[in-house]
RNA sequence: GGGCGGUUAGCUCAGCGGGAGAGCGCUUGACUCACAUUCAAGAGGCCACAGGUUCGAUCCCUGUACCGCCCA
């Protein structure tokens, strides 16, 4: 067998992502001997492309679901895309568009034959690209939210809400997004502050006596208006309330109202009332049974109701209303304004609030339960701040409407006899229930897509059946999703599990932030900064992606995407690489079976970090917190096991020095068990890699994950660690007195106190072979003084010779440094001992710690002056 | 107007009651028999500001400023 010395994705990764699924190692089963961890994926666009946002996600997901499964659960990860009414819609009638058709004149069947052969050519894409990213789901249990069972979930849960009373048909007023030619619900709406104008009108009095001034941002929804309101406290305008004024340029007469709603600071304290064209005048107009006059169209221009301004666009009818009121004198101010106008969140358009029959979910009785849940503890945000979010929304959310006036979606399942009967039924009836008529025309409407979505954690798994598929694996485990579809489609899928199957829909929502670019913006396609996540794959690797997305960010924070950090985990998996590399070429000869010889000091540490460092991801991973998993797993990797442990065990490896086959057998279990934490991270290179190891498994995949937390020997902690900071102060001296590399150097060494010799006696070796010395040699301390350079460890004073002589100005510099930071540090301590409530009230630990650093500052100090003394 | 998040090394960000961290960048040295996608050494920070709680605050509380997001 080759072993590269680069590794290279391309080469393994394909082959491994086919291995799996012909292993069949995603299967889901039910299976009652097992605990179940099912996770739904948030299911995308059917026909879109993978973006970044989606690999972050998929990545959390996929590193959970890996994890579970090494532990032994029985893990299910449900992949699966959604219709997108809209914008799947959208695109096939540009396609139309290009050969010059509508999709009128092709009709609804001959339309919808057309999207899902769109379907079928670009739904595919999606599926490969996670699979290309190593996302371990059940492809076997893939579905699309117009599967016929998710259909029928739909039409079950339609027919039950309406039976309650919870889906009604009524004329409210909705967002009208007039290039979609749909209406919208009140989240698909983005409000942007936009620069504006503050019209300010003359309404006369009816009789002639006087006018009220009223301050618009629409002037041209005027000529619907069918009353002015003014507060019932606003003593401004109380002797006017109950009096009749004329609307200019149409001349109908409409009363003064007085409303709670209206905000007396606002313009003049006196408002126009369109209810049919605003939210707020529509409640208005409830209250005091105002008529409702539409006069802006569906085609966003003005209605026959507008008279004289009829046919005209809205913007259009605006300019000629203003200009016409200024002409009659009856326009009294404009002042600049910014306001919050309404867009279409798919298009972009200005949406128009109007007044329509559509079909809306009741929410009120379904927000409670799904805000106790949350209140509850039933259903956890994490992070935890992200549940207020969801409480506000629900506190004050209004119906929702779910009719979309399109083609492409589940049809409402309502028909409409000519008798006026409304029958709303799972399956198509063949008469009216009341009048026994056959002339039933059913709803030309579809539902809004997140009406579907919402079904998506019990419907995939056979809802409304009783399936054994629903019984075990439901409620799923966690929802892993981001922030900003929290109203869209975490809230809804709460309220609708509650109703629907009286459980939550899963127990922990996991929400991360969304990837922005290199400067921090959004990505989005009309910047055309979005990065496309098979190119990072095919320049770098799935698992360098995968790294890059989780680590060196926080849970539910924006993360900002570098390619500098691809680069980091490519790094890192190369690493790993040539770790296992140096392994393998050492490992030929190793029987894994074999009984292991005696271990020393850098065997019992690595093997006790390697437990410790397991008990540490697996505490990490239970809280969710991912990123900081795969951070401590690689500090362990790359700063312990190979700048450490891998340099100690060459020596004995190589037979230079005793203990050869204890090397071995550490450096396996350890690499070994290393590999198993690292796999849900970076999958493909650590199953690469295992397989080239001795005496392992069918896949990674399936093998145990280490709990750790087993062996463990605190004096080898203890002593590695002066091991290691007595290395490194060796180096520095090295470095400083400038011995060149590959020439041995002397170093002597001047404990504080027997005890501390004999601790460190046992590691001198490491420290000879890392720091690149050919002796190491204790002294007395009243030894007489050496030229040297000196540094300091805990507990002991280094001396480095030197031959010839040395840059006295230079390296009297240095000391000082050393000296003025030593003596800042022991002020500060002692400050702190000298002060009687720390030592009091403090845990004896942490006093005890600072006692020890005292001693050892002072003597440190005292060094650094004797040497300085002797260097003058 | 209400709510949330951010402000830490040149850049991007972790950390969050007891000695300020990472990656990248920078300086110096090394192609050392796993890896130059590397190794070693180093420079660099009143942890936004002002109060408070505490023996002790980058971390908790209150407020201010600036940046960003969500909702109206």
């Amino acid at each position: 067998m080759e072993f590269p010395k680069a590794y290279d994705p391309q080469a393994v990764e394909e082959g491994w992502y086919h291995r799996w699924l012909e292993g069949a190692y995603f299967r889901a089963e039910v299976d009652p001997d097992r605990t179940p961890f099912c996770i739904v994926i948030p299911p995308p666009n059917v026909t879109g492309i993978l973006h970044l946002g989606h690999a972050l996600d998929s990545t959390l997901q996929d590193i959970l679901a890996r994890w579970r499964r090494m532990q032994g659960y029985a893990v299910l990860w449900l992949p699966g895309t959604d219709h997108a009414g809209i914008a799947t819609q959208t695109k096939v009638e540009e396609e139309l568009r290009r050969e010059g058709l509508t999709r009128q004149e092709l009709g609804r069947e001959a339309f919808l034959e057309r999207v899902w052969a769109w379907k079928e050519r670009y739904g595919g894409i999606i599926p490969r690209q996670l699979q290309r990213l190593g996302a371990s789901c059940d492809w076997s249990r893939e579905r699309f939210t117009l599967d016929p069972g998710l259909s029928r979930a739909v039409r079950t849960t339609f027919v039950r809400l309406y039976r309650q009373g919870l889906i009604y048909r009524g004329q409210r007023i909705i967002n009208w997004c007039p290039r979609c030619g749909t209406a919208l619900s009140d989240i698909e709406v983005e409000h942007r502050e936009l620069p504006g104008h503050l019209w300010h009108i003359r309404y006369p009095a009816a009789d002639g006596s006087g006018e009220v001034t009223v301050a618009t941002t629409r002037p041209e929804t005027m000529l619907g208006d069918t009353a002015v309101a003014v507060h019932p406290e606003d003593p401004r305008y109380a002797s006017l309330v109950g009096r009749s004024l004329r609307l200019p340029l149409l001349g109908r007469q409409i009363p003064v109202v007085a409303d709670e709603a209206v905000e007396r600071e606002f313009g003049t304290g006196a408002v126009k009332v369109t209810p049919a064209h605003d939210p707020t005048d529509f409640q208005i107009g409830e209250r005091h049974g105002l008529p409702r006059i539409v006069v802006i169209g569906l085609d966003a221009r003005m209605t026959p109701e507008a008279g004289p301004f009829r046919d005209l666009d809205r913007y259009e009818a605006r300019r000629a209303v203003v200009a016409e009121l200024e002409r009659q004198g009856l326009l009294e101010e404009v002042r600049e304004h910014t306001h919050a106008v309404g867009h279409c969140s798919r298009c972009g358009t200005v949406v128009e609030p109007l007044v329509s029959d559509q079909w809306f979910v009741r929410m009120g009785p379904l927000a409670q339960p799904a805000a106790r849940a949350a209140l509850t503890g039933q259903v956890r945000f994490v992070p935890e701040r992200f549940t207020r979010v969801y409480l506000n929304w629900l506190e004050r959310v209004e119906d929702w409407c779910i009719s979309r006036q399109l083609w492409w979606g589940h049809r409402i399942p309502a028909w409409y006899c000519p008798c006026g009967e409304t029958v709303v039924a799972e399956e198509e009836p063949t008469r009216c229930p009341k009048c026994g008529g056959t002339q039933l025309v059913q709803d030309p409407d579809v539902l809004d897509t997140w009406f579907s979505s919402a079904l998506w954690p019990f419907s995939t798994l056979g809802w409304p059946e009783d399936t054994p598929e629903l019984r075990f694996f439901y409620p799923t485990a966690v929802l892993v999703t981001g922030y900003d579809i929290i109203f869209f489609w975490v809230a809804r899928m709460i309220f609708q599990a509650l109703k629907l199957t009286g459980q939550v829909p899963f127990r922990d929502v996991l929400i991360h932030g969304i990837v922005r670019d290199e400067l921090g913006r959004k990505m989005s396609k009309s910047l055309g900064n979005g990065i496309d996540p098979a190119e990072v794959i095919d320049r770098y690797g799935a698992d360098a992606l995968r790294f890059a997305l989780i680590t060196g960010n926080s849970p539910g924070n924006d993360l900002r995407f570098s390619w500098e950090r691809v680069e980091a985990g490519r790094n890192f998996t190369n690493k790993i690489w040539n770790a296992a590399r140096f392994a393998w070429l050492n490992l030929r000869d190793f029987d894994p079976g074999a009984r292991s010889e005696e271990l020393e000091l850098a065997d019992r540490w690595i093997l006790s970090r390697h437990h410790r460092v397991a008990a540490q991801a697996t505490e990490l991973l239970e809280s969710y917190e991912l990123g900081e998993a795969g951070r401590v797993l690689q500090e362990f990797f790359w700063g312990e096991l190979c700048d450490w442990y891998i340099e100690l065990v060459k020596e004995r490896l190589a037979g230079r020095a005793p203990g050869r086959a204890a090397a071995q057998a550490t450096l396996y279990r350890v690499l070994e068990g290393t590999l198993r934490l690292l796999h849900p991270f970076v999958p493909f290179v650590t199953e690469e890699i295992w397989h080239r190891l001795p005496g392992t498994g069918e896949s990674l995949t399936v093998a145990a994950w280490p709990e750790g937390g087993a062996e463990s020997y605190p004096d080898a902690l203890e002593r590695m660690e002066l091991v290691q900071e007595v290395t490194r102060t060796a180096r520095n001296l090295r470095q400083v007195v400038g011995v060149p590399p590959g020439r041995p150097a002397q170093l002597y060494l001047r404990a504080d106190s027997p005890e501390v010799e004999e601790f460190l006696r046992p590691g001198l070796p490491y420290v000879r072979q890392l720091a690149d010395l050919s002796v190491t040699r204790f002294i007395a301390a009243e030894a007489p003084p050496l030229r040297s350079v000196s540094g300091r460890a805990r507990g002991l004073e280094l001396l480095l010779p030197v031959e010839g002589l040395i840059d006295v100005v230079r390296e009297t510099a240095r000391l000082e440094r050393e000296a003025a930071a030593a003596r800042r540090e022991l002020e500060r301590v002692t400050a702190k001992l000298e002060n009687p409530a720390f030592v009091a009230k403090a845990p004896a630990q942490v006093v005890e710690k600072e006692r020890a650093r005292r001693q050892d500052l002072g003597e440190r100090l005292r060094k650094l002056e004797e040497t300085l003394l002797a260097l003058r």
